[in-house]
DNA sequence: ACCTGAACACCGTTCAAGT
DNA sequence: ACCTGAACACCGTTCAAGT
């Protein structure tokens, strides 16, 4: 079985531009300057190559996001499914995936609606949780919709990281909104970035009320 | 006090390009076409002017993005607090502030960032909710998690909404991940529009879990 | 004060022509 | 099979020139 080491005769392979490379560059790209630094002709110059020539090896830039997305999900940890107890796997799943798309935001509106066979690695991450949820005793119905909707928390969690830590200055308003601005100083007082902690706090509540048995209305 | 009626003199008023005209020929142009058919030339068009003229009257299009945002704001229903139940309220408030939003996505990631201090209607929505969760009796310094954390599921479930139906199907990859598959099989079974079930399920497991005392782990 | 027309600096994408 | 260069059909935005 040892064909490691021969090398079919003729033709070297050049393999200048695979898909590999190409979504290297790209994330290369997204890390200096952000997505607004990502656009085909960049990519091809960061790639000594000409704009068009891109095209011979992806269809669009949308299916060049799409890979880039796969790429992605390679950083979310599933692994936890295998050792912890459901709710503790599930709150460092949900965690681990909205820390990647927080730093990938522009990737959000395309994984929320990219069929599931488009991605198989956001397939594979779904069997192993409906796995688990299954272990626990989840009726097989509420499966999915317990997927989607700690979904649909986490994107927009991933989100609401890319908001201004003064978002909900108010001082130019105070005597309209007194209980918000109230409400805002309080946990202003707890020195907690708000974004973390609502997000803690609505995927604590979240995960507690969709494995409670029953919560059917 | 009785002003009306009287006119100052002189100067018939044009008033061809008020903020008025101008969001109301945008939100024509997003509900015949999307928001793909929102352009400055376009709306130009519409409007019987140049695009450069537009600029008279708008900083840019993200300023008039966040014109469009703070018209449909008035969509949304705050005056239930007045008369239901905390958690029927909440319901019902989050499920039109959805709603509202799954008719404009694109404007979703502007809003997300956007300084309450630029967006009257939304801050005067932030006041009423503040109120009603301090009247009943949530901590101070929860209010604010609370409401970042509803409104990140809101935002989540209203891109959601944009998925095509058939997201989930796996009939090429069944072997590979059976769970997914039979828990799709057994959600598809309820007939129950799954962006809407997942929508519900996690709203009314949140709010549960968010206004329950003690909490904070 | 507000409009027009031309221009600029980009986009993503296509396509004939080359090797 | 894969590349180049030119072109196309758009974007948002600026600006001198007009009234």
């Amino acid at each position: 079985m040892t064909e490691s080491g021969t090398r079919r005769a003729g033709r070297p392979r050049k393999a200048v531009l695979t898909r590999e490379r190409i979504t290297a560059n790209a994330l290369e790209l997204v890390s200096d300057g952000g997505y607004e630094s990502l656009t085909m002709q960049r990519l091809a110059k960061s790639l000594g190559v000409s704009p068009s020539a891109l095209y011979n090896h992806v269809d669009s830039k949308h299916d060049l996001m799409q890979w880039i997305q796969e790429l992605v999900m390679t950083d979310i940890d599933t692994t936890i499914f295998d050792t912890e107890p459901l709710t503790e796997a599930l709150m460092q799943w949900a965690t681990s995936y909205r820390n990647v798309f927080a730093r990938h935001i522009p990737l959000i509106p395309i994984i929320a609606v990219l069929p599931v066979s488009d991605s198989p690695r956001t397939l594979s991450m779904y069997e192993r949780v409906a796995e688990a949820l299954k272990d626990y005793g989840l009726a097989e119905n509420e499966i999915i919709p317990t997927i989607v909707a700690l979904e649909s928390f986490i994107f927009g969690s991933a989100m609401d990281t890319a908001a201004p830590h003064d978002i909900f200055d108010t001082t130019n308003h105070q005597d309209l909104t007194p209980h918000f601005t109230q409400a805002v100083a309080a946990q202003r007082k707890t020195q907690l970035n708000t974004s973390d902690d609502s997000f803690q706090r609505g995927l604590s509540a979240m995960i507690t009320g969709l494995l409670a048995k029953g919560n059917a209305s």
